[in-house]
DNA sequence: AGCTGCATCGACAGACGCTG
DNA sequence: CAGCGTCTGTCGATGCAGCT
């Protein structure tokens, strides 16, 4: 039976048509108080540390404004309800106490006062319709005052009751956050769990968009049950409780999200939180933090050993696994998110996105292009290793039998395949004084001056066995490297691993040495020859820190795929083939300066020969360096390439850090008018948001999402993964003669399905170029 | 104009859990 | 050998205000 195609998406996004005009409290930093914190420079004083305390303290805080010490026009700490002053003082005089150990001079927090106050976040459009908020602490404040003002009792009918959510206090920066409460309660293996579903709220601006959007994200947290134990440094809890300076609060209490740090073995609170609230003579409200990460079950049922509950959330910063899956179920998902938009606005204010569709066919090739002759090394230390190896790469070749001189023929390529033994031991201990010399020395030994041109394949242990000595993987490639000599390295064979996974394991590492000399998937082949005289760049910009870099590093780079070729280019050297510019890249990466990378660009551009260009950036990398990708200078007809007539331009924004929303499916538009939503799992294909912007939701591996019922609610297979499956925002602010919108964010869409070699069952979340130039980005300089 | 201290922000890393 | 999605924490760059 034939699948039927979701034509339509909802996004579940909100649009803030009106301005915001907030009425509140708000208490500046008086004189004398800042004059005091400025003479303690010496002191370092941890004004950050204070305000986490205070936001702890007082709930009914909307924002704490870190910034208001050197900014005097800014309030300090902005409130919905009158602030008491007194009890203020009376915790910043503890905080003092407890991090000093000697009290406040007197009067310095005499000038405090607190004034009603309005604040203003009008919506301001540029010249290219795209909004922006002229607060520039609105994008922080406006989801909390929209969220502190929601109906938080909520009727969800898949679940067939309603859902209470309290608000949480989190840090200015993490927008709005609300947590239902009581938790849900699952059994899994005849023990009790318990989850919340979580909902966010973000401010987002969107290309030519002339009204910003309050995106909503729902999801679900995994309450542990069980003994909890830290992997990391530190974590995040949720605490819960009455303050026994307020009275009459509403029947659910609201949450703070508090920070847990682990020194010498031992967990503690961070700020101290627990010695202020006994300086200020309340005893120590706070649970020890041991005690909660020992036995947290004892929390969630709701023994009140102490005034405050303590709620420790799973996450992978913590040992061992949760019995409940991941994410928030399908429909409740959408019904969350609808509940709340319906509050906002009579009519359903979920922008609907429709899916264009391409009518071009591909043919697969039958072959593969490979490069006109390739030597291809296999450094073994196992015979049987080696055998594997060879057996897998002339599976990849249809190659059916070795012959003795080990040349083969592929097409019109030429393969010569040579076994070369790991002679030397790379196993150093890394007390060891001279270990890195004596590495480099050992190595320079197997190559012998052999900088012939070759792909090598290297047994190498994975990085986990390299535990006590020094891994020697940066050192292989970068000597390798200076030997013009490219690296893949694939681990020895595991007698534990069962066949298929070795399999696959050996067929993808061939793939990836294919990736390397420039070699794409059949499909991906066919895909470039259909647009001939396309040539289709990624503009990337190589970021390394020094963890794992000898340097900082900051190159853009440029790849270029056509039918023909895939080159790459760097600055000041120009265009190479894609292999050349690997070793290139590791001997020349750098720090380019910002003023040098239009140069490069520009000049990079000239030499392409094609009827159309096609430029790839994602906007999460580019917009650093070229400030034109940044949502508010993004303009249709001004841009950096302007010298180039052919040119057009397709920014990419994913999913990190909150950049794109949700979505829901839907078929037909009858339906979207009955407000029938149809929570439904994975689909793929390109939506179009508005003139210039599009959604392209792609394919998972298979298997991600498989076995879920999206008709059921979480609560009905709890164990299962619920994946959020993202979508690519695709702008596309320019266009070439005789292209449009549509044309190119398909052609962007068929560019990610199934072009790489390695991934030629699934897309990729970049189309082919940017792909190709993401992946560059280990050959550029490491650490040694 | 350069320095200092604090704040924000983006990139990155590492982990799990699912997958091919 | 990899991918994506999701989570957390760390680091370095950058920006700002005030001081010298």
């Amino acid at each position: 039976m034939r699948k039927k195609q979701r034509n339509f998406i909802k996004v579940l996004a909100v649009p803030m048509k009106e301005s915001h005009v907030i009425k509140g409290y708000s208490v500046y930093v008086p004189y004398v108080w800042k004059h005091f914190i400025e003479q303690h420079k010496h002191y370092k004083v941890p004004v950050v540390s204070l305000h986490d305390t205070m936001q702890m303290l007082l709930m009914d805080l909307l924002f704490v404004n870190n910034r208001a010490f050197f900014n005097p026009n800014e309030p300090w700490l902005f409130s919905r309800h009158p602030v008491d002053l007194d009890l203020l003082k009376h915790i910043i005089e503890s905080w003092y106490i407890v991090h000093f150990h000697k009290p406040l001079p007197p009067d310095v927090l005499s000038g405090m006062e607190m004034k009603e106050e309005e604040r203003v976040a009008n919506i301001v459009i540029n010249e290219q319709g795209t909004a922006d908020l002229s607060d520039g602490f609105a994008y922080q404040y406006v989801p909390k005052i929209i969220s502190v003002k929601l109906n938080k009792n909520l009727f969800i009918p898949s679940l067939g009751k309603h859902l209470h959510f309290v608000d949480v206090c989190v840090p200015l920066s993490q927008g709005a956050e609300w947590i239902s409460w009581p938790p849900e309660q699952v059994t899994i293996r005849k023990k009790r769990e318990y989850f919340s579903y979580k909902v966010t709220f973000k401010m987002q601006t969107i290309p030519f968009e002339s009204v910003p959007y309050l995106y909503i994200y729902v999801s679900a947290v995994r309450w542990m049950a069980h003994k909890a134990s830290l992997r990391e440094t530190g974590a995040t809890v949720y605490l819960q409780g009455t303050y026994p300076w307020i009275s009459g609060i509403a029947d659910v209490a609201p949450m703070v999200k508090a920070s847990v740090k682990k020194r010498n073995g031992h967990l503690r609170w961070k700020h101290q939180a627990n010695d202020v609230l006994q300086e200020m003579g309340y005893g120590r409200l706070l649970p020890e933090i041991e005690a909660v990460f020992d036995n947290p079950r004892l929390h969630l049922e709701g023994e009140k050993n102490h005034e405050f509950n303590t709620f420790i959330p799973y996450g992978t910063h913590l040992w061992g696994t949760h019995p409940i899956g991941a994410g928030a179920g399908f429909q409740e998902r959408i019904e969350i998110a609808k509940a709340i938009a319906q509050q906002l606005s009579n009519v359903d204010p979920f922008p609907v996105c429709q899916r264009i569709q391409s009518s071009s066919k591909n043919r697969k090739k039958t072959q593969l292009k490979l490069p006109p002759a390739m030597t291809i090394e296999i450094w073994y230390s196992d015979a049987e290793w080696l055998a594997k190896v060879k057996e897998t790469l002339f599976q990849s070749l249809d190659i059916e039998a070795p012959n003795e001189q080990n040349v083969y023929a592929y097409g019109s390529s030429k393969i010569i395949v040579k076994e070369r033994a790991i002679t030397e031991s790379l196993d150093i201990e890394s007390n060891e004084a001279n270990g890195k010399k004596l590495l480099v020395q050992r190595i320079g030994k197997m190559l012998n001056n052999d900088a012939s041109p070759a792909f090598c394949f290297f047994e190498l242990k994975d990085k986990d066995e390299f535990r006590h000595s020094i891994d020697p993987k940066d050192f292989i490639r970068h000597m390798f490297v200076n030997h013009n000599k490219w690296t893949q390295f694939i681990r020895p064979i595991d007698p534990a691993e069962d066949d298929t996974t070795s399999e696959n394991r050996f067929k993808r590492a061939v793939e990836d040495l294919f990736r390397q000399a420039g070699v794409v998937s059949r499909r991906g082949q066919a895909v470039l020859e259909r647009h001939e005289n396309t040539a289709f760049i990624g503009l990337y910009n190589i970021q390394r820190n020094k963890r794992t870099s000898q340097k900082q590093i900051d190159y853009p780079i440029m790849v270029q795929v056509d039918a023909n070729e895939i080159k790459m280019a760097l600055p000041h050297k120009g265009w190479m083939p894609y292999h050349e510019g690997l070793l290139m890249l590791a001997k020349e990466s750098d720090r380019l300066p910002e003023q040098e990378v239009n140069t490069f660009l520009c000049g990079a551009l000239q030499q392409v020969q094609a009827d159309h260009i096609v430029l790839f950036a994602e906007a999460q990398n580019i917009r650093g360096s070229t400030k034109w990708f940044q949502n508010k200078h993004i303009h249709t007809s001004v841009h950096p390439f302007a010298l180039f007539r052919n040119v057009s331009i397709v920014r990419l924004r994913d999913e990190e850090g909150g950049e794109t929303p949700e979505w829901t499916v839907f078929d037909s538009i009858d339906e979207y008018s009955e407000m029938t939503e149809i929570a439904s799992s994975f689909p793929t294909g390109v939506f179009q948001f508005n003139d210039r912007v599009f959604f392209n939701i792609g394919s998972k591996p298979k298997g991600v999402g498989q076995g879920i019922n999206p008709k059921k609610t979480k609560l009905q297979q709890p164990n299962k993964n619920l994946p959020r499956s993202t979508a690519v925002e695709l702008t596309i602010p320019i266009c070439a003669e005789g292209q449009s919108p549509e044309t190119l964010a398909l052609l962007t869409y068929e560019l990610r399905n199934q072009t790489s070699l390695q991934y030629d069952d699934m897309d990729t979340l970049m189309p082919l170029p940017l792909h190709l130039a993401q992946k560059a980005k280990e050959y550029a300089k490491m650490v040694l």
